[in-house]
This record gives C-alpha cells, structure tokens and sequence, in this order.
DNA sequence: CAGTGGTCTAGACCACACT
DNA sequence: GTGTGGTCTAGACCACTGC
C-alpha cells in the first residue's frame, strides 16, 4: 500500500471521536466504547487483534498500541497465546486490588480471607457532601451500608458505604450477606457496575463511640481514615467509601515511582 | 535483511546480560547501567534513538521500546523534538514527587513552598530496625536528620532522615540549610545519589511529648505516620524516613488503578 | 533547514496454549 | 497444527524544536 492515508483528521473508518488525535488514541477510544456498552463482558475474551484491525481498518501495530495502553490501565489483561480479556474483580489473584492494607508480619495470603459482617444497609438521601462525591444533586436517593472487615477474628476495618440508588436498584444486605468474594465483583456480576479507577484520602483521626464500640477499641485510639470515591469507565463516580482502618497490626502500604 | 538473528540469547551484540529475555530488554538494562554509572548525568539528553539503535546494533524501534518502560518508570523523560533526558528531582513542576501530602483546599501550587527547619543532624550508629530497611549491619554509620516542614508558618510535617554514612560522607546541617529546593535534589548533584522508586508504610498514631511539642499540637491528636524506604537504581536502600503528618488541614492524597 | 521523538505500516518469526 | 499475543525489523512520514 503505497497511498497511506495514515492519520489526518478525516482518514480512516476509525473516527467517530472528536479532535484529533492519534490513530491508535482512536481505536482505543473505540474499543473503550465497546466495553462500556457492554459488547464484551468481564472476563470474556476480546476479538484478535487481527480481527480488530481488519474491523477497524488500521495495521495490527495500531490495535497493538491501543491495547498497550488499556492494558497498561488496568482495563483489559493480555494472556499470551490465549487472548485478551476484559478485566474483572472476579479472580482470586486480584481479590483485593483496591485495598492497600497489609498484615505487618506475613503475606495477605498467609492472613487468609477477611470476615465480612454487614452492620447496616439501608436506603436514604444523599447529604450535600455526599451528593458532591458522587456528582447528585442533596436528597437524592443513596443506598448506604456499612459493614466490618475482621483478619484472624479482629474486627480490623469499618466500613461506610454510599451507592447512588438508581443504578444499584435491588442490592439489599441479604445478597451482600450471601455473595462470596470482594464487593467489586458482585457490582459487576450483579449490576453490570465495574469499578475501574479509585482515588483516596487518607487521615489520621479518633472515632466517635459508636464507631470504637464496633471496632473494639479505645475511643481515643488513633485510626487511619481513608475516604476513597471509586469510578467506572467515563470517570463516573459510582460509590463513596468511608474507611476506619486499624493499624496497631496492619499498615497502608504504598509505592512511589 | 533476510536472515534476520533477532532475539536468540547469542544473537546480538547487546548480550552482556547473563538470562534469556527478548532484545529491547536487554537494551534496557544496558542503558540502565550507563544510567548508573553516570555516564549521563540527571537533566542532560541521552543519545538520541537512532545513535542508540547504531551503538547496540538493533532497530529504533527495539531501542524506542527500552525506552518506552524507563520512561513509564519515570527514570527517563522524552520530548519531542528535543530528545530524551536523565530524570531528576532538581525541577520546579517535580519538585515533591514523593510528597503526597495535599492541603485540602486548594492546590500544592496556591499553597507556595514549605518552609523547612533543620531541627538537628548527626552522625550516629544504626540500630537494628535501621540497619535492616537500609541492608546495613547494626552500629554502622548513619547520618541523622531531623527537620520540619511548615506551610503558610504552620508547622505540620516532622520527619527523621537516616542516611547510610559512606554514600553522604560531608552532608551537614549547614549545607542542608543553606540548599534551596527539595532535598533529593541535593543529594543527586552533591552526593550523584538519585532516588528512583520508594515504598510508605502508613500508620495512625499518637505523638510522644517532643514530637507533640516539635510540631505544636496536643499529645492526643491522631498524626498519620509515614515509614518511607528510598531506593536508587539496583533497588539499593539510599534512606528510611520516619515522617509524622498532620491531617487536619492536609491529607495524604493516593490514586488506585 | 536538520534533528529529535511520535506514528503507522507490512511482513517475518518466536513463544505459548489448546486441540 | 492453528491461533493467539510478543518481538523485531525496515522504511515512510508527521509533529515539534531550534538553528
């Protein structure tokens, strides 16, 4: 192919998106816009990046590169020679991909699985701060929950929960009771919510009684807080989480680079 | 090229590294060892891809890949149109790259520099804990700093430094005072000490009485505790930093993905 | 203008997984 | 063996920087 129309603004079949960017920055939108709407599920493979390529109408290295990046985001895990799949909470390996707790002596896995207890699940209104969070307007329906994280029978981490109420319609505290595994995935399976993203503010602070009482100690104890807002695709923001960690046995662990 | 040698482990001339790994690895920990070894120095260019590709034998493209990763590790930094260039610490816009603390209105720019105080610094032995995170042997020489960081004259990081002393041999108090910007940068154009990667070990806690009175709150206020390791090139412990936080009007800011 | 990184293509071959 | 992702090459052209 001599004639390369390559990537001016009006090339190929692959620009429904906007400005102009890149080629492969448009595939990977167009391919971000598949797994939004759903065409391919989590855990289930992706087409080839042959086929791709063929169906966007661009080189294999083009796909490539706009596969490279959603890997590199978490968004899709490439296994050679079987394929490239949508990622998912679901997987033993990445159970707990957005909790940065640790056990200060042994490994996580050494540490076993958390006890889950859920203390409350309730629907109500969003307050004003909670509403920002999550980008609704104050009273706007909200389900709220909050539940008890234990490691070896220590009550470790308590957890406050806000879920915007549409898209979680029918989530009460008996299917979180009785669903097996790491909240995120229930999300997925359940309500086809995937959380993709999650940013975290961390303080140090005293709890109040109710919320020592719940964890077992003293009401001057010093506890980490971690607020954490979690997005799915398109950066929306789909749930508010208000953590109170102990950390006289675990500690928040971090890499900077 | 027909017969095409590509990647076997005896192909090239880019085979110093002992195991199998495909090319651009190799070329990678190539330039990784003239990295450390300082044969470019942080802030100046690298050569150029096409220099790279003639030195090593091998395509731009397989040096661009070996780029690609140092530079998505952030030990190196492209532009376009200029060239590639050693990171560094000693920039206005990377200035607290490892900082995570944020106030909580505003951004870190609005916020102005912090002011710093060195409170002491000396040279001691390491005790044990010391000695392990930074692989010494206990009761070898460490250099000991203590200092606070203020914003808007309010103090609210205290932080102890411990050094391994050969690597830092002549860091004083008065060259700590007297150097203006971030202390990492010091320690790359004094001392050719460049930290690339860290890990943070946070924790809620409660201040004893000197650290209480060093940062003018009282002896009950929950601090958040950060344990950070510094690593240079090689994954060699360079410095343990035991940082107290205040986070009444700051906190520590992370993002998951 | 020349030099740098950035994008795109086409084709070859390697490593791995399944059947 | 077939199909997948992974590596490597060679060459073309684009976009930015600075002389």
């Amino acid at each position: 192919m001599d004639s390369n129309p390559s990537f001016s603004s009006t090339s190929t079949d692959a620009q429904q998106t906007p400005a102009f960017s890149p080629l492969y920055q448009q595939i990977k939108g167009l391919i971000l816009q598949s797994l939004q709407s759903g065409e391919w599920k989590p855990g289930e493979a992706i087409p080839s990046e042959m086929d791709l390529a063929a169906r966007y109408r661009v080189s294999q290295g083009t796909v490539r590169k706009a596969i490279d990046e959603l890997s590199a985001e978490n968004l899709v895990v490439r296994r050679q020679g079987k394929g490239t799949f949508v990622a998912t909470h679901a997987e033993q390996h990445v159970q707990y991909r957005f909790l940065k707790l640790q056990p200060d002596n042994g490994s996580v896995q050494s540490e076993g699985p958390a006890q889950r207890t859920i203390i409350d699940c309730k629907r109500s209104r969003a307050s004003a701060d909670v509403a920002r969070a999550l980008s609704l307007r104050s009273g706007d329906p909200v389900l709220q929950v909050r539940r008890v994280l234990s490691f070896a029978n220590v009550a470790t981490i308590l957890e406050d929960l806000w879920l915007p109420g549409a898209p979680f319609k029918g989530l009460t505290a008996e299917r979180l009771s009785n669903y097996q595994g790491a909240m995120y995935a229930l999300f997925e399976t359940e309500f086809g919510v995937r959380m993709v993203r999650a940013e975290e503010r961390i303080r140090a602070v005293n709890p109040d009684a109710e919320q020592a009482q719940l964890l077992g100690v003293a009401p001057q104890s010093p506890l980490l807080s971690v607020e954490r807002v979690a997005y799915t695709y398109n950066d929306t923001a789909m749930e508010l989480r208000r953590g109170l960690y102990r950390t006289d046995t675990h500690h928040y662990h971090n890499v900077l680079s």
